[in-house]
DNA sequence: AATTCGATCAACCGCCGCCCG
DNA sequence: GCGGGCGGCGGTTGATCGAAT
């Protein structure tokens, strides 16, 4: 790694960490506790930015940790909430006990990406062919007129195709910031309010007037992610 | 057996926000 | 209100390892 750090001007130590190095960080952490890592690095004498041993920490030392062997279940979650919520490997890995937000990445970046590209282009062709047998339907039948309300997509039924997205400006409703903190583990427990806007949120913004409301269960709403487009500011 | 190549993952970087004096 | 220090985050790099040639 070529690239002159703080760290390094500083006359610090950088690259893979030994077994003695681990043994300091692990022994000081159990004393101390995490946190204060700048001051972890004075005190104990390790040529190791602060930074560099919070890194070591959360992603290798951290007695809860999960290393590897990601399940299915684990993927498909990754999957849905990396639909959801975008590279927000922390939140992400915050869904997932044990795991870290590098681990996410890692595994997001190495075979994930792929995975999704292929789905994506599976999609399309699936959509694609969709729309000719939608044209060649529709040039059958001439007395239907295209439901084109904005010129822009077809106008699809809630109950095919609904819009949602999750707003925090109607009182009573999950806001953003709770559902990003939720603990998707213990979905069952949750139910949340989750408001409709179809047609209305194409370009992703928030809407103030949702046009209908319905209660939906969370776990309803993960296991069938497909049937969902969520719009997040 | 030697070399190349791609996949994986630990570690680093810069940026940003928060906190405190 | 301001500035510095610190911690957290996402993006990126580079070492390593195994499979393919």
């Amino acid at each position: 790694m070529g690239r002159s750090s703080r760290c390094e001007k500083d006359g610090l130590r950088r690259g893979s960490w030994t077994d003695a190095e681990d043994q300091i960080l692990l022994d000081y952490v159990r004393e101390h506790g995490e946190g204060r890592w700048e001051k972890l690095s004075r005190e104990t004498g390790l040529k190791r930015c602060g930074k560099s041993c919070r890194l070591r920490w959360l992603n290798y030392l951290r007695p809860d940790i999960k290393r590897g062997n990601i399940t299915q279940e684990e993927e498909e979650l990754i999957i849905r909430l990396h639909k959801l919520l975008g590279n927000r490997w922390s939140l992400i890995a915050g869904r997932l006990p044990g795991r870290t937000d590098n681990e996410i990445k890692n595994y997001w970046n190495s075979i994930l990406r792929k995975k999704a590209k292929e789905n994506q282009s599976e999609r399309s062709r699936n959509e694609r062919k969709t729309i000719e047998d939608l044209a060649t339907e529709a040039a059958k039948n001439t007395e239907a007129e295209p439901d084109c309300h904005d010129g822009f997509l077809p106008n699809t039924s809630d109950s095919d195709m609904p819009r949602n997205f999750i707003t925090d400006l109607n009182e009573g409703q999950l806001s953003i910031s709770e559902f990003l903190h939720t603990d998707f583990t213990k979905l069952c427990e949750l139910n949340t309010k989750i408001v409709d806007c179809t047609n209305n949120c194409r370009n992703g913004s928030l809407m103030s007037t949702p046009t209908t409301e319905a209660p939906l269960h969370l776990e309803e709403l993960l296991n069938d992610w497909e049937a969902y487009d969520f719009y997040l500011p």
